[in-house]
DNA sequence: GAAAGTCTTGAATCTTGGG
DNA sequence: GCCCAAGATTCAAGACTTT
């Protein structure tokens, strides 16, 4: 699954990278990150130059396009490094992108130009915005997230269950509520004036990460500034990768990271999908004894009955199948859960076959710790 | 001020125009509207059918008239629409454009292209969206609207004070929380399905038109669709003009209009909203870092522990869950409440998890009250 | 008649692994 | 690559029905 593992070449892990973002993305291998975060510059107010939020100036004015507008120079700057991220990421992989309505749309325009299928726009809404002191525009307390895989086809990570976990088990939606970076999260200089002037809180990146990668996983970060998104992946154990061309700010990034301590092995598990855990096939039951063939099964309601066969199958009548095809057949229904739908009898309690299930996962786990105590003793 | 008034030309006010919407506008003088509210096609892309959990059809969107070939034909749908309505706007007009993560960064690029100039993103939070029902990704809750003025030296209206009092006095955000439209509000047809996809709630055009307009300007939809815009510009006081091309929405539109009462002139004023109350997921706290995951909690007595996972869970033994269900669990009891049940460790004192949420609040509050000051200051 | 329970529905790019 | 079967998955409102 992970891009790195399948590669098997060098990866510059766990580093900060200085240099351009899109020169020292074209010295990493194709497909070998999991997940990008990018934060770019859009700094778009000035006219007839671009400049990054440090101030420095982008080198938009070359022979071929110096007669293009500022819009479109920077549309050049975007599609260039979006094209290395495209090549850069695991075909499985997903990147997010934030920004604000000065280039937020160019960006989601260029995303579906070069082949990435949105996944959502996530709205970061800030608890504490600056206001609009002029009172001439509604207070802009928000900014957007584009969420990608790399293609259509891609099968991403998003960890649904540790989400719903995160927001007091309902479905997270795709406007998140989070604080500033303010206080001392934020890193000053010597002054104590902030060192920059758009640093992500952690608990973006904390979201973020969680969500779409597994743990070990590569994360990549092309305009790394400070560090959060490498701080974060450390935290979380995830590996990480970051580019930033500013010495000041590498060094900053690389104090901050060395000072993040990593959670404990076992902290870091989150809620795991039922997708993840392994298949039990429904035989397999019977063969263990934890269902007896000849058992009656039916539906919570009790409206509909089957008998349990000693493959495995479920019988009634004259149909005959998996639990799945049962259920759905009985129900005249496109498709069925056949684990939660069924139930059985224990102590006058109907219990769905999800519960044996469980049971015979937690079977395996115990003899699997058995196993190895008897090894190491 | 007005477009209309300067004209001094014959307009169609008041009327809903059956036809192409490009078309219909190229017959409006130039800089004629001051304000303009459109909701294209969205360009959904549905593939096959969609079912509920418990396999009920979800109703989408199949309709013709989002159906294009591919990006560029949508693009150039967008610009030829986006460029007549650039023409037909007064030189100090606005437009609201809505969209979803489909379209709107096309469009948003487009408007920028054409020379309009953004004045806010707004996010239009949907109390009661629609939930992904495969939990694949973050459950769509709101769409985007894009308000821009003519060029970047319109003199554009704003109604600040009006919008600062409908939000209890503090400046209105980027981010409004509104309910999609349904019960007696939705059209329907003589089978009592609904007679359009798409209809907005009349709560958001409300809020748009009280923000942007004055009594008596002109306000142009170039989507009538079934008539909100012309029916709030009535309510409102404001004239207004539609396009649509569909008869049957033509119809329902003309006949809801006329059935629409204006309001009196002195109470075409504010009417305030319900506030919301901010609820906080505990899984929150862990991402803002008022508690880490690994920390240990017990209950009052000491009786039973359990340990934060980084998704917001706690984990005791084998056992995982939210802090309510943990606690329900590890006591035996149908229900807890988690917040006054568990508890951590401060100088020595336990205290319940309810004085983080406390805290998180306060915060939040404090933050907001000194960026206020700020400004004001 | 009130309260509690059931049903319906909304701009949706909505699965995955093995053969 | 395709095909097929296993199997994972929903929240808030409002209308409607039953107790």
């Amino acid at each position: 699954m992970s891009g790195a593992q399948s590669m098997g070449m060098e990866l510059p892990l766990d580093q900060i990278l200085r240099g351009e973002c899109v020169e020292t993305m074209r010295g990493l291998p194709s497909g070998s990150v999991d997940c990008i975060f990018a934060d770019p510059p859009y700094n778009l107010q000035l006219r007839g130059e671009l400049r990054r939020p440090d101030d420095s100036l982008v080198d938009g004015v070359d022979d071929d396009w110096d007669k293009f507008t500022d819009l479109q120079a920077y549309d050049k700057f975007t599609r260039d490094w979006l094209t290395e991220a495209h090549r850069v990421l695991h075909k499985d992989g997903t990147m997010w992108v934030i920004g604000s309505y000065h280039n937020i749309f160019r960006i989601g325009a260029i995303l579906q130009d070069l082949g990435f299928w949105i996944l959502n726009d996530i709205v970061w809404r800030k608890s504490n915005p600056m206001p609009n002191f002029r009172g001439r525009r509604f207070t802009n307390a928000h900014e957007t997230m584009i969420w990608v895989a790399k293609s259509e086809t891609s099968r991403y990570r998003f960890n649904y269950q540790a989400m719903k976990a995160l927001n007091d088990d309902v479905q997270m939606r795709s406007d998140w509520y989070l604080p500033l970076c303010t206080g001392n999260e934020r890193l000053r200089n010597e002054h104590g004036l902030k060192l920059h002037p758009t640093q992500k809180p952690e608990s973006l990146l904390h979201r973020v990460i969680l969500a779409s990668t597994a743990v070990g996983d590569v994360v990549l970060d092309p305009f790394t500034g400070t560090g959060t998104t490498p701080a974060m992946a450390r935290r979380l154990r995830r590996r990480f990768i970051g580019i930033e061309r500013h010495p000041d700010y590498v060094a900053a990034a690389r104090d901050r990271v060395e000072r993040e301590v990593p959670l404990a092995e076992d902290a870091v598990q989150a809620t795991p999908d039922k997708r993840e855990t392994p298949r039990v096939p429904f035989g397999s039951l019977v063969e263990q004894g934890l269902i007896g063939a000849g058992v009656a099964l039916c539906d919570k309601k009790q409206r509909v009955q089957a008998t349990v066969a000693p493959d495995g199958t479920l019988v009634s009548g004259t149909k005959r199948g998996s639990i799945h095809k049962m259920g759905a057949m009985l129900t005249n229904a496109p498709s069925c859960n056949g684990w939660t739908f069924w139930h059985f009898e224990r102590n006058g309690e109907l219990l769905p076959l999800d519960v044996l299930r469980q049971e015979s996962l937690a079977l395996a786990q115990q003899t699997m710790e058995m196993a190895l105590q008897t090894a190491v003793g």
